[in-house]
Parts: structure tokens; sequence; C-alpha cells
DNA sequence: CAGTTTTTTAGAACCATTATAAACTGCAAT
DNA sequence: ATTGCAGTTTATAATGGTTCTAAAAAACTG
């Protein structure tokens, strides 16, 4: 199987709670934008059984650690993460708090001309805020 | 004095707590970023006195709803707030938590390509990770 | 000043996230 | 197979930032 891969890769065995969280993340054509609460939503009813949330949590953070999930800052009280895991950024709707890829081909090269003494860019991320 | 105009446009009396809160937070050349705990701290250094909590979240989310101060997105379980309330950008050191201004000209124009229908583009914001 | 409204405050409530510790699972050695 | 063991899942508790509450204090009005 296809996942058993990433899991061993994250520093996690294939078990079955782990197969089935794989399966609502990675098993779509469309990548797409969660909370883990929403994540939780979605594995009630893809798979119909409740997995625990702390082996939620565990798992989508050993994947976000390896780079197979990214984290997007946004300002709410819940973490938003991303199976789109290219470089990209997004739109943020404020008025129901959802997030819309943005191509970098739609943003254009962003070209940092300042420097930090002894730190490297990691990342470099763009936030449109939306609204009516 | 020049703060009670700026707490009067956020729909606040001039109370001495509020005035206070104003003096550690634009009594100052430089702007600064500051989450809530860091401003209690503050108030208590600058100030010599305690201001609750409940009160420092109100008039820091009037200010904010008012456009005196601007919430930063980060990846962070406490909400970043920047007292320089320009159109600017933000490293974010993953090492510490810190927030450094990134002025627009240390950027370049930013021009979305994409519009989303019925909506309006209301800020447009960087964030470029910085790690060792 | 007296009466009314607004504000401040300590503490409770809320809720996303993280920690804990006991039950469970899968595998391996005997 | 039986047992032992390491890793895993789970329910539940703990944590901590933020928001709510209701009573006391302060500010305003006439
Ligand atoms: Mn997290
Ligand atoms: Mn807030
Ligand atoms: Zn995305
Ligand atoms: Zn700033």
């Amino acid at each position: 199987m296809k996942y058993i891969e990433k899991l061993r890769n994250s520093g996690l065995r294939p078990t079955k709670q782990r197969l089935q969280i794989c399966e609502v993340l990675f098993d779509t054509e469309k990548t797409f934008h969660f909370t883990i609460n929403e994540l939780d939503q979605k594995i009630k009813d893809k798979i119909n059984n409740k997995i625990s949330l702390a082996t939620i949590y565990n798992t989508v953070h050993a994947f976000e650690k390896k780079g197979y999930l990214k984290q997007i800052p946004v300002n709410s009280n819940q973490t938003y993460f991303d199976t789109n895991i290219t470089d990209h950024h997004h739109f943020y709707n404020l008025k129901d708090g959802k997030l819309i890829d943005l191509e970098n081909s739609d943003v254009g090269p962003i070209n940092i001309k300042r420097k930090i003494d002894g730190k490297k860019i990691k990342s470099i991320e763009v936030l449109v805020k939306l609204e009516d």
C-alpha cells in the first residue's frame, strides 16, 4: 500500500487507525485544507468509525514534521493544515474562515531583499484576506 | 491628551486603565509586536501596577477593530499584535517566536492575478519563516 | 449629593491542544 | 501456542490562551 511508506518515513508504524487517517488525507485527487475537528468529522463520515483525537493529533503532527502536511498561518483559534505541500499561497475568506489556494503563478515571484544574519529563509507565504 | 481621541474613536471612554494601556502601546518612537501576555508584563513594568486581563483584552480588541492595532497571522497558540499599522510584512523567527518587520520596499510589489467573485482584497501579508 | 450607567476586576467557563496512564495490538522468542 | 515486550490507541485529565460573568468600583448626570 502506498501509505505505508509515508507512515514509515514519518516514524510511524502502519496501524489500522493511521492507514484510515491516510485514506482521508491522501486518497483524493484534490488537496484540501482542514482543521483537526474537520478532519475528525471527515474520518467519522468516510471510514464510519471513530479514531481518538490523540491519535489524530499525533499522526497529523508526525506528517507535518516530515513535510507531508503543511500548517497554514492564519489568525484563528484553530490550526489550519493543508494536504497541498507544494509552494503556494492562500486567500483567506474572513466571512467563513475558509482557505483557497493561490498558485505561485497567480502571485508572481517574491524577492525578499533583506537578509537576517545567521538565519535562512525556510518559507515565504502570502496570505490574502478577503472581505465582501 | 493624544490618546483620548484614539480611545473615543474606538468607542471607549478615556479611563485611567485605558490611558495606561495607551502609554505602553503608543508612547514610543518605535512600533513593536506583542502577545497579550507580553503586553500585560510590559504594563506591570512600565506603569508599576496591574490591569486585569479582561480590560487588556477588551482594549486591544477595540483598537484592533478600529485599526489602531493589527493582528499578525502566525502559527502560534498566542495571538500576535502589531502597533505598526502601515502595510508591511514580517520575518518570523521560528526559534524564538519573534517577529521582525519587513518593509514593503524590501519585498516589492505583490500583484495578485486571480480574483474571487464577490470578494475584495482586504490585505496582502507576507510571512517569511526563518530558521538557523 | 444621589441615582444611574459604565468600567474594572477576579474568577469561572470555554475550548483547542497536549499529556497521561491504562488497556490493547502485533510481533518475536521461547 | 504462550508469554513477553514494545509500540499504539484510547478515554480522560491537564494546560493555557481567550472569553464570559457578575459583583464591586468608578465615572457621569442632574
Ligand atoms: Mn500543532
Ligand atoms: Mn482575539
Ligand atoms: Zn493550500
Ligand atoms: Zn510588524
